[in-house]
DNA sequence: CATGAATGAGGCTTCATTCAT
DNA sequence: TATGAATGAAGCCTCATTCAT
């Protein structure tokens, strides 16, 4: 009986593991079901005995990799409330962290958010309660002094942004990625810019 | 025979200019055929007569999108050849600028470039050549001592990425974007940080 | 033990019951065994256990359907075995109660009947069956010179139609049907047709 | 170049023609759209490009069908305005006639009256419209005193139920049908009913 | 040059049925 | 006796592409 249990959850997460490796492979439109059900290695009907529809098995895997990245913000955050500088360090970190272990969704993700339709509409709501969290955290480092005062939008989206950019690039060549080199630059560049004073 | 001939120009450039309106506000995959043709008021056998097929019209637009993008950059770049400092701000300055002149462009593009597929692999040559036009400017400056010493390839993906994602993520928005804004802060982070120094 | 017995009853029944309600709603073909099973408030499975298969329902509800008629108009003709003309009367009576009654077996059937193929041949056979019940007691009445000589497969199809037609036609409304006035109505075509004579 | 434009409506007549058999042979649900692409000799997609999907055929089909019924009745009645009689008699022969040349129309008909999806809703409203046209000529009889007075709608809807149950029967029996015997003893049902007077 | 009728491969989804428990 | 997870065949429909004119 643990037996059977422990199996059916392993269906439903084979599908779901089967279709983030290939939604970031290809891309939603270019994956097809077919496929999904084979690589998890399940009959197609089972995908849809435990999701609606391919759109379905989609949110379920962004709403859970977002809410993930949240949740590790947040707890890195609150841990470092007393302390913005470490907390943008913290940021950095996490969400490197988060790229290496889930670089299928955040390429889903960044795949999808532009453009217009209704499923974009709901990935952009996720990816803005995102924001939130990492835009409070900036304005009371702005408030607190230890900041420059600045748009605080435009800087967590900026943050966001470079981050999962400069990941996927590296992400992308086959060469090991020099993760800790990363976050030390970028963390230099809140730090001091790249810019040296004249 | 000149009227004859402008119009087929005509013909071309308005399947061009709907196709780049269709993807980018619904995608490649679930932008149709019929649906340029309509958009351009053309027959369908016409797109067909100027254009390979569906694919062959992305390739046409996202190779005529960073062309420009590049020849801009190169552009700006060399203007301000002995002056990294304003090099730097004109970048800012032509990528966003660029980013509001081809959203289209743009949109297309980037919900195409984070797979690791075989057309990514095109669009992804593509932008590294960007990048290592942009990598130029960064190691000079770097070697005059003008910047402090980094990865440049880390920074110009940095670069690359924070100025996408911000501009995407307020043209998303139904407010008129601060473009102003957004560029002189990107430019404070470079010349300063975000973070005082204590 | 007993309790056991009524309960297997139970569900045999209400799963029979679901599936006759859902077939008059939606038609055999439109109806999910799903939906029978969520209806009957048994699981799927026990749907199987009972039926050997949708069809098998189906049929189970048709005979017994036909079989309820033929023996109500059995039953009628006998009571009124030396009188032809209340046999007749009591014919339209006995069918138009059996539609108020069974509107939902119905409605199956009629769905159904007037196709060509294999499941429909089944039931035409015991539709036939039905009409030759009603045949004799036509051909005794006009051996008896009670009626006026004619077909008396063309009567009874006839009678058969019209009642049936009418009929669905009423219950397809909303207000209530005036079953009372149909009967008359269709009583007094047989005594006198519905063309006054010259 | 008149031999494509036949060619074309060729095509799509065919396609109507294919489904109109298939439908009356196993009823809407039980046929595919592949039957009918190769019942009617040509290509899957040819279907869907002349009609908008399985729903489009049948309901372009049933339209045609009662429209040409209504055309023929509507005619016949206004012949014989002044001669409710011979209306009647006439609504009998062209009643019979339809059912003789559109039997397959008729059956889908039949089929699909009863029940209570949308399609249908659609089917009952041409089918009321038809029995308005009857209703017209029966409640003018009455007036005129030419006809008992009686329930119209009961009346019209009774002559539809008996001609074509009666008809459809015999149809479906493998001999020639007896249209002149049937006509005949209709008319004289109407005329006089089927009981001798007492 | 330009068209649009025609195609057929391929995608998404539904659902009757089975079977291990 | 009763269940419900799992299946896969089969259906409907879309759409990029071709080709005869």
């Amino acid at each position: 009986m643990n037996k059977s249990v422990s199996k059916d959850i392993d269906k439903k997460r084979k599908v779901f593991e089967a279709a983030t490796r290939l939604f970031a492979q290809k891309g939603f439109d270019k994956t097809t079901v077919d496929e999904i059900a084979e690589s998890a290695e399940v009959a197609k009907g089972t995908v849809y005995y435990y999701f609606k529809g391919k759109e379905d098995i989609f949110l379920f895997l962004v709403e859970e990799g977002i809410a993930i990245l949240k949740t590790r913000v947040t707890d890195a955050l609150q841990d470092n409330q007393d302390n913005t500088r470490r907390a943008l360090q913290q940021l950095f970190a996490v969400q490197l962290g988060f790229l290496h272990e889930y670089q299928d969704v955040c390429r889903i993700v960044l795949a999808d958010v532009w453009g217009i339709s209704s499923r974009q509409e709901k990935l952009q709501e996720l990816l803005n309660d995102y924001y939130l969290v990492v835009g409070t955290i900036i304005e009371q480092g702005i408030k607190e002094g230890v900041l420059y005062p600045q748009n605080s939008e435009v800087l967590c989206t900026a943050i966001f942004g470079m981050t999962v950019v400069v990941a996927l690039h590296f992400l992308n060549k086959d060469k090991p990625v020099p993760w800790q080199e990363i976050e030390n630059q970028l963390n230099q560049l809140f730090m001091r810019g790249v810019v040296k004073p004249v």
